[in-house]
DNA sequence: ATGCCGCCTCATAGGCGA
């Protein structure tokens, strides 16, 4: 089962790219952020046509998360728990069926932070304290999980082309890194340092500034694997290629190929 | 020190992103 995250920065502006990458990588499963789009202006025709089932959890201009897949999504659930008035769309759950497992897939985009410090910055830090509330009730049930998304964490130095420039941002700051390091110490997998190891990897790159030309880079984009999902990973890679093509988002797919 | 670029919208300027 191949499972791919997509960080597209606005499904209209992304009608054609979208398409055109799943025809070529045939993933699974998607899971998508930053749709901004409301659930009823979301294409889903354009996915269903092509065999995809959709569930989306959107809201109007900002955020907005999806999942695409060609096995059907059972039990959807829409917003992390913990805060009920917490109205930005930014967490959606549903449950995949292989040959051989059921797997609960986790779609987050999880929120920037910056300024940091700030009000933003302190969202953030809920947020991702909630994010590990939520991992902490899945390892207690059976079914093999995941997370996945756009993390806005860049996890060690080695992760950004350039990491003084991201010292006291809110994607390197150390309250950050320190809350993503405490949930995969909780017995979580992060899925592509499983099989790469070294500098050089990068999932986004700034529109601004020549970033993608100077290979000014941050891996921000994550697989995070419940113990028996990570026991069925074969492969996990960056979909690089994506970021040089026509009108493309400031991010690119990353995925996974599970025994499952 | 800031903007760079590109997304969005009760748009044509401003908020947001990373």
């Amino acid at each position: 089962m191949k499972i791919a995250t997509f960080n597209i920065n606005g499904i209209k502006a992304r009608i054609d790219a979208l398409p055109a990458w799943m025809a070529d990588a045939e993933p699974d499963v998607v899971v998508l952020q930053e749709i901004k789009s409301m659930d009823e202006n979301f294409p889903s025709e354009i996915f269903e046509e092509r065999g995809y089932n959709v569930e989306t959890h959107g809201q109007k201009s900002f955020n907005g998360v999806a999942l695409l897949s060609k096995y059907p999504l059972e039990d959807v659930s829409r917003g992390l728990p913990g805060d009920p008035d917490d109205d930005q769309a930014r967490w959606i759950e549903a449950t995949v069926t292989g040959e051989k497992d059921a797997l609960r897939i986790c779609g987050l985009y999880l929120p920037n932070g910056n300024p940091a410090p700030g009000p933003k910055f302190d969202y953030k830090l809920d947020w991702m304290a909630r994010l590990e509330g939520r991992a902490r009730a899945l390892l207690d049930e059976e079914t093999p999980f995941l997370m996945t998304g756009d993390y806005n964490i860049i996890p060690q130095a080695e992760d950004a082309a350039r990491p003084d420039a991201w010292r006291d941002d809110a994607l390197f700051r150390m309250e950050a890194r320190t809350a993503f390091r405490r949930i995969v110490n909780l017995g979580l997998t992060d899925a592509f340092r499983a099989r790469t190891q070294g500098p050089g990897h990068y999932s986004f790159w700034d529109y601004q500034a020549g970033a993608w030309n100077k290979n000014d880079g941050i891996r921000i984009d994550h697989f995070l694997l419940s113990p028996a999902c990570a026991d069925r990973l074969k492969d996990c890679q960056i979909d690089r290629d994506v970021r040089g093509k026509e009108k493309p988002s400031d991010h690119v797919p990353v995925w996974i190929e599970l025994d499952i």
